[in-house]
DNA sequence: CATGAATGAGAGTTCATTCAT
DNA sequence: TATGAATGAACTCTCATTCAT
């Protein structure tokens, strides 16, 4: 029980493999079956450990998918990104840097994303992951927004340019752009446009 | 044994009232915990009646659902639209009324449509009824696109124009005009507005 | 509800009908899946009738089996049989009498005899029929083998004897027969002859 | 992770004995109530354990009665008798040592037999189960008739000497002797005489 | 007499979880 | 740390039966 800072004993590696083995059998059987129908058993069963394992590893049902989201959510890109944009002065510069990064964000955690989105009924827990990610993911768009506004380079105000931002590049857009089969590159570019279309001033075409 | 028909008995009225109660309680219970979580007794308990007469009545879990599913898909109104936007010669009427017959579906059917899309995980049967849902869907928007296509009215290809109404008129789009708290007339116009700047030729301003 | 004796109305016959239809399609049920596995409901569409009619016209699943039992049971057969035994005196012919009366009394309620020990396990009052059957059935045997004692034909002893016939002519007994597939009165005849063998003394051959 | 092969640890015991609790506690209400009205619950509560653990420990009600049948299926003393009656070559002592070969089994396999046997109609499985159990039992019976053939021994053919020896040697006859409250070695010599009787040149009786 | 509707009781089974090693 | 064994709590569904017409 010694605590010795650092040093990764055989068994402490051990460990650290059985737990992902764990949360990657569980991603994999939420994604499958649903949070819902999915069993700790089955879990345990295609991580090849035993169903204890689970519990003394990780923990119950509902710790497996707080893991799981928990890794999935650690993303410095998102703080970058943000930096970014509201170093920009260029709206369309700025519409194609949300775009680019909102998509990276969500392919990046696209099965987070989707274990956690679709399984918001299956339990509370989930349903309060969900709506702490669409909050911050919001208020992010939100400062890109206030960015906009303040630049003077949209012709809707603040709260209405935050709820176009959302449309085009929240996460229901994103899910429309994965079921259309449009690649990441091609949804970015798409929304990027229209969102310009339905923000920026009407330009006079040129001729 | 000559079996009258239609005749109304006051047993057969209150049998239908009955299964009016449970399909309602069913709706509702399914809405607030889900598919999974809601239970067959929560229903028969919200409903006034002895658990089996759930059974009885109307079926099991999975027979509940159904009905309820089955209750908002004959819909006419939705051959009249398409009927309407078929007929139509002008590209904005025909984008506006596809914004309202669609939101107006979307509207109608708005219980139904949540409880189907929410709880796609819970069970496969339940998946198969939304896949169902979008065939037809985009089957419609679909036609829409060819009309439009064949006007010449639009300045994408057949395939394209048909993503593209549905990004702007699918289930995705409704639902995060619901998450912003956009009312439906709002919505369909913004929706309109949106979809005639993504597909149609751009306009030289007046002026 | 006045009783108008022997005056078959039109009902009358209609219900005599209807219990008939149902008392059938239990038997058949009951042997098909046994007793317990059997429900009402499909005796009573396997009947026709609606569910509640088996409840009105016979009763429940117990009645059922009753009803049945009883028609199985009042056989003036067997008297005959038995005072025909007891009436002769070559004990050679009171086993073939008794044989071929056992074999048809058994041919001819078979289905109900199968019914009966079939489904012992079952329920108590199967069970308790089946004991009063065989009750029945080992008096009658009894009877005639007092009868052989009395004659002085037998070589065993009263008890022994009945034991005996017990072993050749009872339920035991021509089950086996029906199992090895003999036909009746082959069956008969070959049971007629063990028992003979067994009872009587020995024959010195001729010759 | 090594498995240390036969390492009874303490609870490895224990769990054998609860497995074992489990089926007698199962047998005994099997014999009791027959399969169908026995309940899983009430077994568990007879073997003092939990209701699950019926189901961890064994499984569901059907799993019961497999484990009980495969219990009592492996006997060796089945081919030991076997091997000795086809080395034997005097009929009667063919005879009588299956007299008591088949007593012995049943005998010792009584519960088993009675549970299979009392309960055909209760499910498919028991059934089939009984099914497979005659048709091994009657095999058994046909090969020692093809040794008795062989010997010039008995005065019928191959097909019915089998039959005749099912019929005295088979479940209904040792049944019947049970019903008659004769004791093993009892039945078992005057099943043996009745065979010879039934199946040997008639002896002329010395003087 | 026959029936449609409703019900009370209970059964089998599954699952997440804990205990003791 | 990992695990085999055991458990408590539900849940879905079936069935025999009764009520009211």
């Amino acid at each position: 029980m010694a605590k010795r800072a650092y040093t990764s004993t055989v068994r402490a590696v051990a460990a650290r493999e059985t737990r992902a083995a764990i949360l990657r059998a569980a991603m994999e059987l939420y994604a499958e079956q649903g949070y819902a129908r999915a069993t700790v058993a089955g879990i345990a069963e295609r991580a090849g450990v035993a169903l204890n394992t689970v519990y003394t590893s990780v923990g119950g049902k509902a710790a497996l998918l707080e893991a799981l989201v928990d890794e999935g959510v650690e993303d410095e890109q998102i703080q970058v990104t943000l930096t970014a944009v509201l170093a920009a002065r260029d709206a369309r510069e700025i519409l194609r840097m949300t775009a680019e990064g909102t998509g990276e964000l969500t392919r990046r955690h696209e099965a987070v994303l989707n274990l956690v989105f679709d399984n918001v009924m299956a339990d509370p827990a989930v349903a309060a992951a969900a709506e702490r990610a669409v909050a911050r993911y919001r208020g992010r768009l939100d400062r890109t927004a206030d960015h906009l506004v303040a630049l003077g380079a949209v012709r809707t105000d603040r709260d209405r340019t935050g709820q176009i931002l959302w449309f085009y590049f929240g996460r229901g857009a994103w899910q429309t752009v994965r079921e259309l089969g449009w690649d990441w590159d091609e949804g970015a570019a798409w929304l990027a446009g229209a969102a310009a279309a339905a923000l920026l001033p009407a330009q006079v075409l040129p001729g």
